[in-house]
DNA sequence: CACTCCCATTCACATAGGTGAATGAAATAC
DNA sequence: GTATTTCATTCACCTATGTGAATGGGAGTG
């Protein structure tokens, strides 16, 4: 087995045989990219369902005056791209990029056809997966309406330690939606 | 036909064979709901999805210090439950509540099954449902970093302009994550 | 009709977080 | 190894929004 945290990922939302398992892994897209180099800008039409076998990528808007937006941070073992480009075709508003060197594993549309085909049980993963991420989106929005800065810093880093470490803080700011000296300022709090 | 609007939704993702439409009519289940009254709450497993045919409902999340948070708004013609805790059989984190007299027509689980085992164009319908549902989520997301109070109100009301008249301002505001004061000294400056 | 209760509005004041500038450390480039 | 850029931090000050209290209108109930 070559990739076990794809193998495990899939496993947390239904059993996978180890044969449809098998079937996948020669039909991957692997890629590394460095820091702050992009998988996907704003405007492309994505080609792929990357899964981060190793490494840290955010997802961000930047807007009409330029600021940029971290609107996701996920890390190894999950899945950051853009389902609704890559399923309609339609080009995306995102920025996919990562921040520290990371590995990527890429399912391209025919590997996803054959997947899908052969084992039915990825298209359950798959709706199962975004129904979870729907979910996650929900929260994420009545944390950002229910919680104060401190209280989504306290959480973030309860979650993600080591985040403080792998990413520079003013995106870590931009994603708990403040300023990046108003970070400083929680920061000083709890030392 | 019963109801045009349910067919109309449906044909938004993708194009239902009048027969399939029809197939689902009778498996429905008509439900209708007052002002103020509550499908779900939290703490329930969610058994139905529903599709409001006619009417105004809330998603919302209860805090710890009893303050009501409004996650989601949604109208006429759109779905507005829990896929999660439908699917899954957790119990739902959300109250889903009218706030006018409400015309439901729910999907149960046997019907669900019943209905993608005949027409599997509705498996289809239903993932592009939600991830459409899960990149709204994400444009909420950026909407409550990038924009200001005023911009999101005026956004709201520019999408949606009846609101105003039939949803309390106290439950507009919440949606719009302020307090309804504040909503009050925006709208004085917007008349 | 009178009595509540609920809610939108206004005001005075409080505060979380934003802003812009200054500093220095670390990372990167030359 | 030095120069340059990037970024975290601090500070003083500012502003959008929150808070709590007061007022009055409108809907619902008897």
């Amino acid at each position: 087995m070559k990739y076990p945290k794809l193998f495990k990922a899939f496993n947390t939302y239904i059993d996978l045989p180890i044969n449809a398992y098998l079937d996948i892994e020669d039909h991957l897209v692997h890629k590394k990219i460095g820091k702050k180099e992009f998988l996907f800008r704003e405007g492309q039409v994505v080609k792929y369902l990357p899964f981060i076998n190793d490494g840290l990528m955010t997802n961000s808007i930047v807007d009409n005056d330029g600021e940029e937006h971290v609107i996701q941070i996920r890390g190894t073992g999950l899945w950051l791209g853009d389902l609704y480009s890559f399923f309609s075709g339609a080009k995306t508003r995102f920025n996919i990029q990562a921040y520290q060197p990371t590995e990527l594993l890429m399912i391209n549309h025919e590997t996803f056809d054959y997947i899908t085909n052969n084992h039915p049980v990825y298209e359950k993963y798959f709706r199962l997966s975004i129904q979870n991420a729907y979910v996650q989106n929900l929260n994420r929005i009545y944390n950002l309406h229910s919680a104060t800065a401190e209280e989504r810093y306290l959480d973030l880093i309860k979650n993600i330690p080591e985040l403080l470490d792998e990413m520079p803080h003013y995106l870590i700011a931009s994603y708990l939606n403040i300023k990046p000296q108003s970070l400083s300022r929680i920061r000083k709090n709890h030392k």
